[in-house]
DNA sequence: TTAGACCTTCCTATCATGGTAAGGTCAAGT
DNA sequence: ACTTGACCTTACCATGATAGGAAGGTCTAA
């Protein structure tokens, strides 16, 4: 199979399975005798693991971490540890963002929104940090 | 004042000050014989403005039209519509982040986490999409 | 005078992804 | 046999916001 065929059947652009075999997170694909890379059914598959990963919002770094595990069949502990400090991760981020929206929100919520030039958010915005 | 003092006043780093100078974020500011850039309250106020709405998470455009709306005294109508719109993107992001975490958090749970490879995590990162 | 703290411009890198250009290869239709 | 078009190759450039460094000029205080 050649990279467009894996690309469409692992949702991963040919582009991105160039460039995941450059950063090694990927093993470099066989070569057929003009040149073309040539896939089997593991590689697609591999592809698709790292495609879910990334929908997942796991990180290159940790992506390479599971697919190792994944592919030497390691303990379910390691990966759950992974899994969990990810989630520790998204629960951060979420939590930041919450804050920012819920500051934000209360401001534009002050704010009259007419013609008038004065507005909480700017004051806000523009007030000593 | 310098860029460093404006820097260490306003709260971003002289490299940043440039290159919202470069950009044109912020105009170009004046140069002193010795070709140093010479800062004043006012542009001080601004370089802290731009600080805080990127605390806030705003992108450089939606920054550059809060600067605009600041410093042409606009009516807080269009400052609120910015605002609110930002709050619409922080939600959509939020949600977004929420269900990953939560499918995520719904797998590792399901983990046996012992040192058996059978693993919820990474049978659903292989499988079909 | 010299050290060192500051300034200047220019180049490089990040991360994951997309685009494009120049060229080789293959399969199908004429 | 030749052309067309779809596919492949490598190599380079771009993003957005930020950081780092090199090479060199300037200022201040000892």
């Amino acid at each position: 199979m050649n990279i467009g065929q894996a690309a469409t059947t692992s949702g991963v652009t040919a582009k991105m399975i160039r460039y995941y075999e450059s950063i090694g997170l990927v093993p470099d694909s066989k070569r057929s005798a003009n040149g073309y890379r040539e896939y089997g059914a593991q590689d697609v598959h591999r592809l698709r693991f790292v495609r879910r990963s990334r929908d997942f919002g796991f990180s290159m770094q940790q992506i390479a971490n599971l697919l190792g595990l994944w592919e030497h069949k390691r303990p379910s502990h390691d990966v759950k540890e992974i899994a969990l400090t990810h989630v520790a991760e998204l629960d951060e981020k979420i939590q930041h963002l919450s804050e920012l929206r819920n500051t934000l929100k209360h401001l534009a919520d002050c704010c009259h929104g007419d013609h008038r030039p004065e507005c909480p958010i700017l004051e806000s915005l523009s007030g000593k940090s």
